[in-house]
DNA sequence: TATGAATGAGGCTTCATTCAT
DNA sequence: AATGAATGAAGCCTCATTCAT
């Protein structure tokens, strides 16, 4: 399903489910796909204790026991919708870590592309910032351990950067840390894909702001 | 501070009710208060929806149906934690609103005082932010309406100190609005009141970046 | 009129309370008194089920908790109301039917007595008629009872007139004795004390409906 | 379902409801009318408010949760049951007063129709005429407002039949009506659908008695 | 693939009642 | 004579989930 979701729906779309036989379109993945993203757009809409399986089905025109023919529960739709938004993250995360660039560079990449994918999958990050209370004990442990991963690198980064002088002395690194990710993270909360501002725009002026901020005159 | 907290409370303590009887303390405001303050960390510890009116007994050393001896539903119990935190804000905010301090200053003074009162009131302050959806749509309303008025005169602030060269023309004031707000709202997600440095640090750090990162070198 | 009842209060005065010494009037019984005056209109109004204790205590100016030094149970009250009802009722019922007057004479009486009782006592024959399930199983057989013995000696005195030809032979005593008590106990829903005619005249209109259907032209 | 109901229900089985397959029973609607009939039946014998939904599954092999599959909401089904009645009276009602039968044949017509239709549906029209109390306030003004409407239609009968002279000028027209009601209305609280007379024989003798209490001998 | 019927656990709330003060 | 605090039982209702068809 490349596409075309119901109006509401600000997240870009998934790319297509992969098939089983070339000839035969796996439908059940499309209609799956179908499903996570209906939940993802009601459980951000309405939240996830407020949605109920009874109107995910009802939305999918479906009754609620024929959701169960494509999910095991409702805590594992929400663990997946958000597991995917985990991934991408992890993905580009990954990727700057690795590359070479100085620390100041690493942080400005990082911001840029948080951003983007914060606004590009505006329901997915929503649930990832909202309601991870919502799965088991363990499932929060995944999140919140990746999360402060990140978060270890931004401080090290910083760290790094201001010992090599080009950060101000006189700022904390780890204040500096959390702010970049209370910032960047707000923007779930109010990007509107219409807005006047692109993703990436708003991702510049992110890090005009900060890198601004932090480095020393 | 006339009252010891269970450990995990981190908020500030109330100031203590009104009296009925000027000679004799009124217990049952006491006994509510302590009620409200129960079932803030308990929200805060484990999500609103996550909490029943029967662990929310349990802890006080009550039964379910005792808790409404002091309450009138779940809902109005959040309500009022949530009505206290937002009470406190509007008045600082107006305060300050009202001052003829030229616009940065006002935005310093803003930053500074909202931080401070987020990281004193962690409890209250996280349910304002994660919990209002539990609240009924006409709360709803009220609550993102004050929020946007806060909005609303930071962004005239700093468009005010651009037009009058004080801020970098190159930045949009409106996305520098809300990153002033995901990062000095974001305090209630890491701080802690036994942590490296004080509520009042942590403003100052704000205000550093921030004002350093707007203002025209 | 020796008592003030609050305006909704169809009911004539039950009179004064005994007096335990006659210096010192028994302020006890009068407060008693009241609380079931006031409990009756209540019930009245809202019906039994649907008034509560707490209810009851504020139009009394009492605490519920208060409530219980005049009572003993919530039942307890409802039957006291009902049997002070149910009591005179008797005490005219016997009267009548130890009388000699000719079968359809007391009739008449009866006709006349019972609606201007019930008239007279509307919110208490109110919940006589409508209340009793609310009672204890025993309770209620009480009060069955007593409306059967009235009904049955009604369908005697039909009866004994038919077989004295004064009443017409193509009548069902049985069905004629149901329809009496129908009409008669069916005042308390319509009538109004400040209405166009009185609980007499009322009384008078039934006996002319009915004995002129009854009797042989 | 043409029948047979549980030994203590004593009223006429309601139609089959409609099918929404023509060939395949709706089943769903079948097993919802035996909800229905089951919970008039027990509020009948026992008082809506002491009839718990919990008691109503058991009688009906479910748990109390599952009967929430078949209506929306215990007052919903008290509604459902007494608007089947209250639909009923409507349609002869006014089959009646659309009628060109002098006055007091319609008067005759609706005393022999109304006793039938309560005793052939002994559970509902108690019901009608016992908890309404407990419907909603909107509700109860429904039912009120079309008793009203039987009322005054009756009352402009027996008032046109006097002008004419038909009926005796002594005999207030409004008592009579409240009678008439009264007597017939009462049918419920002791017809029994195994008893000596028939429903069509008791309205006969309520007619004798009647009308020839109001005519001009 | 989807339905329909039911489960079962639990949640919020109400209320008559008690009892020490 | 009345209060205030609490109890405890029960009531209505919701909902994720299951499973035979």
């Amino acid at each position: 399903m490349t596409s075309a979701e119901s109006a509401g729906e600000p997240d870009a779309p998934r790319p297509p489910a992969r098939r089983r036989s070339p000839g035969r379109p796996d439908r059940r993945a499309a209609r799956r796909e179908q499903v996570l993203d209906t939940a993802a757009r009601m459980f951000f809409e309405r939240g996830y204790e407020a949605t109920t399986t009874t109107e995910i089905g009802a939305e999918l025109g479906l009754l609620k026991g024929s959701v169960y023919y494509y999910i095991s529960s409702k805590e594992d739709l929400l663990y997946e919708i958000v597991e995917q938004y985990h991934r991408d993250t992890r993905t580009y995360f990954d990727r700057i870590e690795a590359s070479d660039a100085p620390p100041l560079e690493k942080l400005r990449e990082l911001i840029t592309t948080e951003t983007a994918h914060t606004a590009t999958n505006l329901t997915r990050s929503s649930l990832f910032y909202t309601e991870w209370r919502s799965l088991s004990p363990e499932r929060q442990r995944t999140i919140v351990a990746e999360r402060a991963r990140h978060e270890q690198a931004v401080l090290a980064w910083i760290t790094e950067a201001r010992a090599a002088g080009a950060v101000r002395a006189d700022l904390d690194p780890k204040i500096a840390t959390y702010a970049i990710f209370g910032m960047v993270n707000s923007a779930y909360r109010w990007f509107r894909p219409d807005g006047r501002l692109t993703a990436e725009e708003i991702g510049r002026e992110f890090c005009e702001l900060v890198l601004s901020g932090l480095e020393v005159r």
